[in-house]
DNA sequence: ATAATATCCGACCGCACGGTATGTTGCAAG
DNA sequence: CTTGCAACATACCGTGCGGTCGGATATTAT
């Protein structure tokens, strides 16, 4: 990887560490160009403006973390149990401190799906990859669950709760009310075997 | 009224939905005086800066307005009924436009809950508040509910669930989502039944 | 070796923000 | 009538922000 090319990572690794703990528009460019050792100069030669920088951090390390993270829960011969032991494997790696900060993917939906378009289109088709995934992993195993089970609308139902929980837990600033949540969500998810 | 009163109602107000429709941090003071018709002056006389502005907005608006809506659902013969139809009714009430600015409480929540302890001891408490509705309603119909329920995690988990739903309806501009989650969730709260 | 281009630097700009200080008006008590 | 204070108005300030621009340096092509 050149040097040039490390720069450009370096300011996404960093940009995306700086709006999942303080949002996008509190996100102040000066900070990653501090925490890089870098000039602005260098900044604006990779990126256009803050916007398309919020973009490629969206797109080159969020989408590909979040597919990561979702894909392998949703890919095993189970994946009813796979999704529990996924959610549940959330409470148990969240540390404290970890808890404020939310889901980054949820994060930007709150603040800034209303306000930009690029941001709300990008989101959206985020949301309903994952959407898909987890319906395709039901159909999968469709002849073990029930029969009246809306795939696609269960599917949005896991996420929303599970953003929902987010939520929750930040006010609260312990996780037990985000395990809680978490655990009656595994309840829904298994009663939707046969 | 007084007309001092009348115009400190009125800032609270213009507050109230500017907050609501961009959030804490984006709201300007500027455009509440313009709204409002009043000057700098006014509104520093009657709110010491824009943070307890902000508490007053939640103290005297958002959460007046939550209880009013929550209350008397939960306050039926038969709770159960109540929530959903009141779930319900947010999806039919709710116009295109509206969908975009979610619920006010966990917006504030999402957006300063981490920031400022203030609003975050705020939102916790009326959370709180919520579940213990929610909890007091269960114990009264107790007997018609499943005996294994967990009040306050089901509790917690219905108020996540409508959490996610309106992150996920704002991405999305279309309350087809919303309301299938609405859906889902009147499912496992009718669930709750025996 | 030299020209050309990519990469990066850092001073500067305009702007909008929250907040302050001082001045003005009007009503109400004495 | 006047004194005093509540209820505003207005001009101004410091700050941090995103963004620009001319120049310096390193890398690559010829």
């Amino acid at each position: 990887m050149s040097v040039a090319e490390q720069t450009r990572q370096n300011i996404l690794n960093v940009a995306a560490d700086e709006i999942h703990h303080h949002g996008f528009k509190a996100t102040s460019l000066s900070v990653i160009l501090n925490r890089c050792g870098i000039s602005k100069g260098a900044l604006y030669h990779h990126f256009t403006n803050k916007l398309e920088l919020g973009y490629a951090v969206f797109e080159e390390v969020y989408q590909p973390m979040f597919l990561q993270a979702w894909q392998p829960a949703l890919s095993t011969d189970d994946p009813i149990e796979g999704l529990c032991e996924f959610l549940t494997s959330i409470t148990e790696k969240m540390a404290c401190n970890e808890s404020v900060c939310g889901c980054p993917l949820n994060n930007l939906c709150e603040e800034m799906a209303n306000v930009d378009e690029g941001f709300r289109l990008r989101i959206l088709a985020m949301q309903e990859q994952l959407n898909q995934l987890i319906v395709d992993a039901f159909e999968r195993v469709r002849d073990d669950l029930r029969n009246n089970i809306k795939f696609s609308q269960a599917g949005y139902f896991i996420a929303a709760t599970l953003n929902g929980a987010n939520s929750l837990g930040k006010s609260s600033r312990n996780k037990v009310v985000f395990t809680q949540i978490i655990d009656e969500l595994c309840c829904y998810i298994r009663a939707l075997k046969k």
